[in-house]
DNA sequence: CTTGACTCTGTACCATACTACAGAGTGTAT
DNA sequence: ATACACTCTGTAGTATGGTACAGAGTCAAG
């Protein structure tokens, strides 16, 4: 099995070096095994590690979210069950920001259709929708 | 037309005095008139201004955004059209991510329905499955 | 006229997610 | 053996959207 220099890994995993190390002190990827010179020395498994990190990332997860998710499996102190909740919890997160998503995505429909696509924006309907409360507060809802 | 203090402002709109500043740096409130002794002094129109930043935010935009909408409408040049143009971009843009959390969300729930819920981590179907990045890459989909 | 709330400028700080050095050492091809 | 790319650590800077002072001055009520 032939090992990778952080330049390897970098330009395979389409990231920079630097974002290499920065996820290593984050705590994302695992100190690697270095050389005598102090070189780091990865297997292509962080490769992987890093494409799931970058999709995750994709899908609006957050780095210490993605750090959670990594945990779930690496954790041998977490019971099934913690594995669990801690899955059905991430659903949960994800369902609340399809819900905010989908009322962002609304909100932005009928606020375009409010406008024309003609004159100048002094007169456009959608900034005057924007402009007043009554419109978009009834469009978007009027949560905290 | 009696004037309003920052704090008033501030008050009225729901955002902190340094938010009211912070944006007047950022160029999205004009700067105001000021008192003798220095004190800016805002008439009602300020409200209504930071209300729009306020739900254009909810809408997805970035200050940075919200500044060009601004600018749109101030300048004469610039058609509806353009607004139109923007705000289907932003529709876009949302809708790309809810595709990419729908993905995501399925995922979650194929994964979690591996897990018993019972026994210790170490043999939990649901790890070995996380283990093995090669289903989760197929049910996620293995997108660039 | 004093007290306390308010406002001023300027700077520094928070989190997030990188990105860019400096200055030193290392690996390798010719 | 020497050139040049690569890597090391550590620190600092970028952008976003604010938030939190410090230290000075101001306003309004009692």
């Amino acid at each position: 099995m032939d090992m990778l220099s952080i330049g390897q890994v970098a330009h395979r995993a389409g990231v920079g070096v630097e974002t290499v190390r920065f996820y290593e002190r984050q705590g994302l990827l695992e100190e690697p095994p270095r050389r005598a010179s102090g070189y780091r020395q990865y297997s292509e498994q962080v490769i992987k590690r890093l494409h799931f990190i970058k999709r995750a990332q994709k899908l609006g997860f957050s780095l210490k979210e993605i750090t959670e998710l990594l945990l779930l499996r690496v954790d041998g102190q977490t019971s099934c069950e913690e594995v669990k909740g801690r899955t059905e919890a991430k659903i949960a997160e994800v369902e609340q920001k399809l819900l905010e998503l989908q009322r962002m995505r609304q909100a932005l429909l009928q606020v375009a259709t409010l406008c024309t696509g003609q004159g100048p924006a002094s007169a456009c309907p959608m900034l005057d929708a924007l402009d007043q409360q009554e419109t978009l507060d009834q469009i978007v809802g009027r949560e905290a």
